[in-house]
Order: C-alpha cells, then sequence, then structure tokens
DNA sequence: AAACCTCAATGATGGCCGTCAAGTGAAACC
DNA sequence: GGTTTCACTTGACGGCCATCATTGAGGTTT
C-alpha cells in the first residue's frame, strides 16, 4: 500500500492540499528501495541531518541538461521524468524515475554537468542531499558504492535493451513493449497470470518519444492493438489501459518459440 | 606508442608468431587504463597470482549471452566486439572494448547471466579474473568499487547518447558519428585540428548494426560522403578512412550553432 | 451555455530507408 | 590460372512511418 502525496486540480492550477510535514529518512516509505538502505542508523542520520526537502507540481524542473551538479535527488513520491531535447526543442523521455530512485549520482561521480533533464510528472516530493554528505558516505561504506553499482549495471542493461529493442523491433512492438513496462512497474510484483489495468502516467506524446516515434504513430498502433482486442484504452484523456490478456500483450515483442 | 600482440595470417588461418608469454598485471601495457589502477601493488599481486591469460584470433568467441558469469575480463590488447543476436541471428554491435577495459563486471554484480556475447574483432590477449577475486577486492578496497562505478556511468551517458541519436539523427549523420568516434579512439589524444587517417577495425555490417540500419545503407551513406569530399574509403575492402577535415565531418552530426 | 484550449484520433501524402536482386572485386584455395 | 567465396557496391521497388492538416472529445474559463 502506497501513501501519495495529497494533490488537487482547482482552477487549472494545481494545489497541495496537505502542508509538506514530517517525513524524514528513517521513515520514508521508499526507504528500502533506495541505495541508502545498506548505510547505518547513525550514516542514515547523517543524511536525514543535511537533506532539504521539495514537493514538486506537474512540469516543475527538478534540474536542466547542462546544470552542475551540487547535490543528488532522491524521490520519495511521484513520477519524475528524465528527458533530453533536440535543436527543435523536441524532447524524448529517456527514463521515468519512481519512488526510491536516486538522480544525479552519475554526474556527481564523474564530476561533470547534467546530461539530461529532470521534471516532475505527477505531484512529487523529492529530498536534495548534498555532494559534501554523499561523498563522505561513499568514502565510508563501500556497501553503498557497491549498490549504486548495481543500479548503473540495471540501468545499463535496460539502456542496451531499448538500443537493441529500437533496431530490431516495430513501432507496434516496442509500444507493446512499453505497456508492459508500465504495468508493471506499477503493479509492482503482481501476478501477471491474468490480465491489469493501470492509470497510464503520461501523455502519447511521451510515450511514443520513449519508443523513438510520433504520437500520430502512437495513436495507430492503439487503434490496431484495440481493434485486435488486445487491450482497451478508456478514461479521461483515453489514459485507462486495460489488458484482459497480459501473455498476449507479451506476445507482440517476444516472438513465440517454435515448436 | 602500443605493442600490439603478433599475429599473422597464413593459408586463411591466423596463427601466432610469437608464443604468449611474460606479461603480468605490473608489466601489463593497459595497466593505467584499468580499474585495477586504483589497487595497491599486494591487492595488484592478488590478481596476478589468480588470473588466467588466453590470446584470442578474430572470430573467437570470450563468452555468450545467456552464459553464466564465472570471472571478469580484463582485454590487454586487441579488439573485442560485444554483440547481440536478435531471432534471425543477426547481430548487433553494441560496444567495442579496447584494451584497458574490463568486461563481465556487471554480471558478476548484479549476479546474473551475460546479456550479451564477447567476440574478438582483432587478436587479442584477454586475462580472466576469478568471481572470488573480484568480489574479495571490492569489499577490501570501496575506491575499486567507486572506480568500477565511474565506468558504469560514462557506459551509461553514451548508451543514452546513442539512443537519443537513434531516434533524432539520420543515418548520414549517425554514421559521420560512427566515424568520428572510431578516429577518436584510434588516434588517442591526437590534435583534432586537422585531418586523420586510420584502419577501420570492422565491416560494413557491423558498422551498419552499430548505428542501426543496413549495409546497403551505409555504402549509399559513404557515396555520398565521398561525393562531397568529406571522407576517403581506400585499401583492400575499402577498410583506409581518410578524412581531410575533422570538422566537417562533425558538422554532419553536430548543427552548426545558429548566427 | 458558449467559447476556448489542449490532447487524441484519423486521413492524405511523401520520403527515407529496408528489402530483394544483380553486379563487382579481391583474397583464398584448387 | 581458374574457380570459389565473401564482402562491398549499386540499382529498383515498396513499405513503414514521419509530416502536415483536420476533426473530435474533455475540461476549464468567461
Amino acid at each position: 500500500m502506497r501513501i501519495q502525496a495529497v494533490h488537487v486540480k482547482s482552477n487549472g492550477e494545481w494545489k497541495r492540499t496537505v502542508p509538506a510535514i514530517g517525513t524524514n529518512c528513517f521513515t520514508c516509505q521508499a526507504r528500502h528501495r533506495t541505495e541508502w538502505c545498506v548505510l547505518s542508523d547513525d550514516e542514515l542520520r547523517l543524511i536525514d541531518d543535511n537533506r532539504v526537502g521539495r514537493e514538486l507540481l506537474p512540469g516543475e524542473v527538478l534540474f536542466n541538461e547542462g546544470d552542475d551538479c551540487r547535490r543528488v535527488y532522491c524521490v520519495e513520491t511521484g513520477l519524475i521524468g528524465i528527458r533530453k531535447y533536440d535543436a527543435d526543442g523536441n524532447s524524448i523521455l529517456l527514463h521515468l524515475s519512481m519512488p526510491g530512485e536516486t538522480l544525479g549520482y552519475r554526474a556527481l561521480l564523474t564530476d561533470t554537468d547534467f546530461k539530461a533533464s529532470a521534471e516532475a510528472l505527477e505531484p512529487s516530493r523529492v529530498c536534495f542531499i548534498g555532494n559534501r554528505t554523499v561523498r563522505s558516505l561513499l568514502e565510508q561504506n563501500p556497501a553503498l558504492g557497491l549498490r549504486f553499482l548495481k543500479r548503473a549495471s540495471n540501468e545499463l542493461e535496460e539502456a542496451e535493451e531499448k538500443i537493441f529493442h529500437n533496431v530490431t523491433l516495430s513501432v507496434r512492438a516496442r509500444f507493446a513493449h512499453l505497456l508492459a513496462v508500465l504495468i508493471d512497474r506499477t503493479l509492482n510484483e503482481t501476478d501477471g497470470s491474468a490480465g491489469a489495468e493501470i492509470r497510464l502516467p503520461i501523455s502519447r506524446t511521451d510515450m511514443a518519444s520513449m519508443i523513438g516515434t510520433t504520437p500520430e504513430s502512437v495513436s495507430r498502433a492503439i487503434r490496431k492493438l484495440e481493434d485486435e482486442g488486445i487491450v482497451h484504452f478508456s478514461g479521461t484523456g483515453g489514459r485507462t489501459l486495460t489488458v484482459p490478456d497480459l501473455e498476449t500483450l507479451a506476445n507482440e515483442f517476444e516472438p513465440q518459440e517454435y515448436l
């Protein structure tokens, strides 16, 4: 059971209904999912004493491509999008950061500026932890570095799979794969035996950019998949996704074995 | 000045002209480029005592996708290609590993099988270092983990740039970029003010797969770039690349700024 | 309730590039 | 030397998908 920060939309503006109170590193709901979970209580207290929490509304920017890295960003609730912009101002969504993920550790380590921008896609709560704090912890507790190394390894695996998919799969297959991933992430550790229903966290345009195509092509892919009964979109903005059978969806991007 | 392992081709077979003698971790020419450079002499000796060296001829396989990871692989000389295969048996080249790079550390850390295959593209010398040795060093020297973390961060940056390029640039631009990267890597730390001439280490087909296209499209891109005098291919197999002006090449993938 | 705005869906058109096929050249083997 | 083989090149064709333009649906504002 995940507790979301409470925000409402009124008069076209997002407003908090509850002041940002009281959470800390020890009570943080995402604690066990972060890399910091290997720290001792004393070490965690060091972070807690030196962090700054911030609430973000959708569209608010955490950092921009080219900015210097002065701290890392730990997502407590919500959803953060990592983007890169091209010369025409169009963006592609490289990654979705869920609660428990820490952003900016790469720029800190390689001692360079950010290579992408980060922006809230949903109302989010993020903690800032200064470079000095992180560095001293990395030096004093080897396990922390190894945890980050594991994270980087996993991200790398994801990135390479994405490269592979982009050149070997069709738009339709890539889109099906994206939907499967989104479902998988939203329904954490659910049995995938039957169907699923989720609310999509991102727009058609952003989904398109994630799989390297255009919104129009995404719409057409949706049309075909709906006609074949594989998926169903409903709700406001067509953002409610229903998949009667997850296996059928998986067949779209995992060619079934020969008999 | 880089000393290559000496091999010759005779009667269609690669043969060593010199037996595999004598190198060790302390005299290794790639030593200062590896992550192991942060180790003390005693620690390095631990590796040296537990490593196994192996010579590879072009086409020989180091490990396959799906294999369990029992050791890491440290490239001393030559060139190793990291590949992924699709269902039809076609491969895409994900990465070129140069001397000094250590392969397999990700599978070791995430405790999973290899997600890609590794194969010698040139005659190469590679050292095997067992998992236990690596793990104990990682635990005892935090700096080692941080070095690998830095490596992973850089690789991740590369991978994300590649994803970005694949969706925003044309085949022509991506190919120009690939050539620039190959030149940059071959001519380590050379002034890029003037032109350059290198011998391409990989086939057209492999270059095509690296930028997510077909050999035919690569050929056509070559044709056009040659007609415009930006590059020149010559030598056996058209593998000698001459670039009169590196800046002109760079303009192909870095749209020049507006005035 | 009408006007407005944003995002999604759909249609028409064209181009890049993937596919198929044939031709070329160099190296290797007989 | 002739044949084979393999990789690269070049041409013709077609399809997938990007682009442009229009319509439609929901939600918010006046």
